[in-house]
DNA sequence: ATGATTTACATAGCTTACTATGTAAATCGA
DNA sequence: TCGATTTACATAGTAAGCTATGTAAATCAT
């Protein structure tokens, strides 16, 4: 049925994404959980409390895409933010006790999906399939635009407004 | 940076598809398309009219996945839709000119995503990816839940209510 | 020490994807 | 042939991802 699009990595590679996304959330809805969870769960679950910097490093998602992922899991009784004394602008994030019994779930049910997604394959190319992964990843985050650090906005004075004459 | 997570075969799968769209979306988003486009494209690039079931099923994603894409692209003037001759509740999608003056312009997009994600792969390697991809699609779906034909609603008579005593 | 810059997070707006369900046309079965 | 079922599409609602940008705290440079 598929023909010429299994020839595209980049078609089949978000095609496994969204069957791997769909297999998660089948084993974990009954518990409220999702795949975005998941790097949450794993970053915080000894007990850790994180920045969500640090969480959003941690999923290689951008920060108001951990921001959104957190506010849900807030809002579901998953996570709680306590004020970070050492900076002002953060908070330390952790798992409720809700959520930190749900651990073994979370992990038992992400070994059982990878495990079927590599059923198919010899053990060795279990591992050849992940290093080649890991190659493609690396190449395309470096193809990536540079992030400069923002401009500043300064003072509003009408002579000096940026690109005015 | 990345440890444990490198070994999740999901992980990896998600955070590559991520840089793949992105990677896409970057050298077509002056064009005004993205990457949900380009199964459409790929399928109507001959200046076939097909249904969106038809579109649906190329891109292997859901009816209203690919409703709410068709929608969006339509809004973009990329696709027409025509009355289905032979089916009163389908319409046939065609790309416009504008589209199918792009056609060559997604083909060289993807084209270099593609080849820049598998740069530091050797050639045999990139078959190899290909086909365990394409054992682990097939992997997943297979888990997928059977979808067994909607329950028809009777006409509405209380005594024979679904569930009713 | 203070003004400028950078950083951490929040918010707005959009796309792509999913499930669940409504509606009308087509098809099936008795 | 006609009622029941199935199919094709539409719609509603939500999640998860992105970019762009606002704001306040922290840091840097003079």
């Amino acid at each position: 049925m598929p023909l010429e699009r299994t020839l595209s990595a980049g078609y089949m590679t978000n095609w496994a994404a969204r069957l791997f996304a769909v297999a998660i959330e089948r084993r974990l809805k009954a518990r409220g959980l999702s795949s975005a969870h998941l790097p949450v769960f794993f970053a915080l679950a000894d007990g850790a409390a994180r920045t969500q910097k640090d969480l959003a490093a941690a999923a290689a998602v951008e920060q108001p895409t951990m921001a959104a992922t957190l506010a849900r899991m807030e809002r579901d009784g998953l996570i709680r933010r306590a004020p970070d004394p050492a900076d002002g602008r953060s908070s330390l994030v952790s798992l409720t006790e809700t959520a930190l019994a749900d651990v073994d779930a979370v992990r038992r049910a992400t070994d059982e999906v990878n495990a079927l997604a590599l059923a198919d394959l010899a053990p060795s190319e279990r591992d050849i399939f992940l290093s080649l992964l890991e190659k493609v990843v690396t190449a395309l985050a470096a193809d990536a635009p540079e992030k400069p650090p923002r401009a500043a906005r300064r003072k509003a004075t009408a002579s000096t407004a940026d690109g005015s004459p």
